[in-house]
DNA sequence: TGTACATCAGTGAACGCGCGTTCACTGATGTAC
DNA sequence: TGTACATCAGTGAACGCGCGTTCACTGATGTAC
C-alpha cells in the first residue's frame, strides 16, 4: 500500500488530498462532534464541513454514517491498545501501577472519558461490551491478584471484599475525570496535568491508609 | 383546583381519561423513553404511543417535545426534593449521614443514576449546573465543614486536602451505581438492596481506615 | 321534561424540514498507439 | 512527441423518509329555554 501502489490505482484526480487525507480527516471530524453530541444530532454535513470534503464522501469511504462512528470507535480503541500496550506483559499490577496507568491513558488520550461516558455508562452495546470485557481480562484480575496477596501477605485486612475494594479504587481513580465540570466547579480547582498527580497521589494514600490518623505510617507527604 | 372546579370548566368530552391522568401517563411515558435513549432518538409518536395517547397530546399539554422534557425534568427535581428535605433541615453531616443519604435517595429515586448520566456526565446545560448547584449548596459546604471539624480535632490527618477527601468520598458513593452493568459484569455481582448495604458499610469503613491493617480499629464488621 | 345550541378536549391528516443516502455526471490524469 | 480514449475519485442535485408540529374538524356533554 505504497504511494506507488496508490498513484498506479490512481488514475488522475489530485482535487487536493488525497485518498488517506480525506479518511484521517474525516475520522478527526468524527471524533470531535460524535465525542461532543449525541449520535442522531450529528449530521453528515456538519462532520464532512469541519473535515473540509464533500459530505458524499462518509458513504464513499465509510459506507455511510454508521461505518464512519464504527471505524471511529475502531480507530480510538487502537489508540488504547496502544497506550496500554506495554502494560499487558507485566503480571504484577499495584494500586500505584494503575493509577500511574491510568494518568498515563488519560494524558494520551484525552478524548477518553468522553468515550467512557457515551459507549460504557450511556448506551448500549457491544463497545460496552468490549470496554468491559477489556477491563475484566486486563486489568480485573491482576489487580484482583494483587489485593487477595496483599491480605493473605497481612498487609490489608483480612475482613476486606476484594471485589468491593477493587470497585472503591475503580471509583476514586475514574470517577474524578467523568465528573471533571461537576468537580471543578465544587472544588474550585481545575484538573490540569499537575493536580493530575496530586490526586493520584491523594488517592492511593487514602486508600492505603484511610483519612485517620491511628495508622503509624508517616504524616506528611 | 378540586375535581368539581375541573369538571365545571369540562364542558363535556368524557373520552375516556381526564386531563390530569394524561399529563401523568405522558411523563411516566416521557421518564420511561427520555431515559433509556438519547432525547433526538425518541419520538413523540412513540412517547405518545406508550402512554395510549393521540401524539398531537404533546403539543397540546406541554407546547412540544422540549417542553414535555423540561416538564419531565421539573417532575425528577421535585422528586428529588422531596427525598431530600428532611436533610435540608439538619447542618451536621457525617461521611455516615452521606452514604446513607444516598442509599435512600437510590431507593426511592431509581432513575436517579440514568438522570445523572445524561445531564451531568453527558450533556451541558443548565439542568446540569442545577444539579451541580444543588450539591455545591446542600452537600458540598456541610461535608466540608464536617472534613474540616475532624481534622482540626486531630481524628483526620493533618496533611489531608478536604477538597480531594470529599472528591474520594464521592467518587466511592456514586459511581458504583453509574457504572452498574460494568461493576456487576465484572464483580459478578448484581447491585441489588442487600448490595447496597454491604458497599455502603464497605465504603465508610475503607474511607476511614484505609485497606491497611496498622490501625488498632476493630477487624471484623 | 324535551330540544337546540354552545363549548372545547381531543383527533388525525397533512405540512415543511432536515436528514442519510443515492446516482448520473465531471474532469484531471494515465495509457495506448 | 502528440492525440484520442479510458479510468474512476470525487461532486452535487435530488430522493424518500421520519420527524415535530399544525389546524380544521369532531362529538360528548353542559346549558338555556
Amino acid at each position: 500500500m505504497t504511494a506507488t501502489t496508490r498513484k498506479r490505482n490512481n488514475l488522475g484526480r489530485p482535487a487536493g488530498k488525497d485518498s488517506e487525507r480525506v479518511r484521517a480527516d474525516l475520522l478527526d471530524a468524527a471524533r470531535e462532534h460524535f465525542l461532543s453530541r449525541e449520535f442522531k444530532a450529528v449530521s453528515i454535513r456538519r462532520i464532512a464541513e469541519t473535515a473540509g470534503v464533500n459530505g458524499a464522501m462518509v458513504n464513499y469511504y465509510f459506507g455511510g454514517k454508521q461505518g464512519l462512528y464504527m471505524a471511529m470507535v475502531e480507530d480510538l480503541f487502537q489508540r488504547l491498545e496502544a497506550s496500554l500496550g506495554e502494560l499487558d506483559r507485566d503480571s504484577e499490577l499495584t494500586v500505584a501501577d494503575f493509577s500511574r496507568s491510568y494518568c498515563k491513558l488519560l494524558a494520551e488520550n484525552p478524548w477518553w472519558p468522553n468515550f467512557f461516558v457515551r459507549e460504557v455508562l450511556f448506551s448500549e452495546g457491544e463497545t460496552r461490551e468490549a470496554i468491559i470485557d477489556k477491563f475484566r481480562s486486563v486489568f480485573a484480575p491482576r489487580l484482583l491478584q494483587s489485593i487477595q496477596a496483599e491480605i493473605s501477605a497481612g498487609h490489608f485486612r483480612q475482613d476486606l471484599n476484594p471485589g468491593l475494594t477493587l470497585l472503591s479504587l475503580m471509583a476514586m481513580t475514574i470517577f474524578p475525570f467523568l465528573a471533571k465540570p461537576m468537580v471543578e466547579q465544587i472544588l474550585q480547582l481545575s484538573l490540569d496535568e499537575t493536580t493530575v498527580g496530586v490526586l493520584a497521589a491523594h488517592n492511593t494514600k487514602l486508600f492505603l491508609h484511610g483519612v485517620e490518623v491511628a495508622a503509624g505510617a508517616g504524616a506528611q507527604s
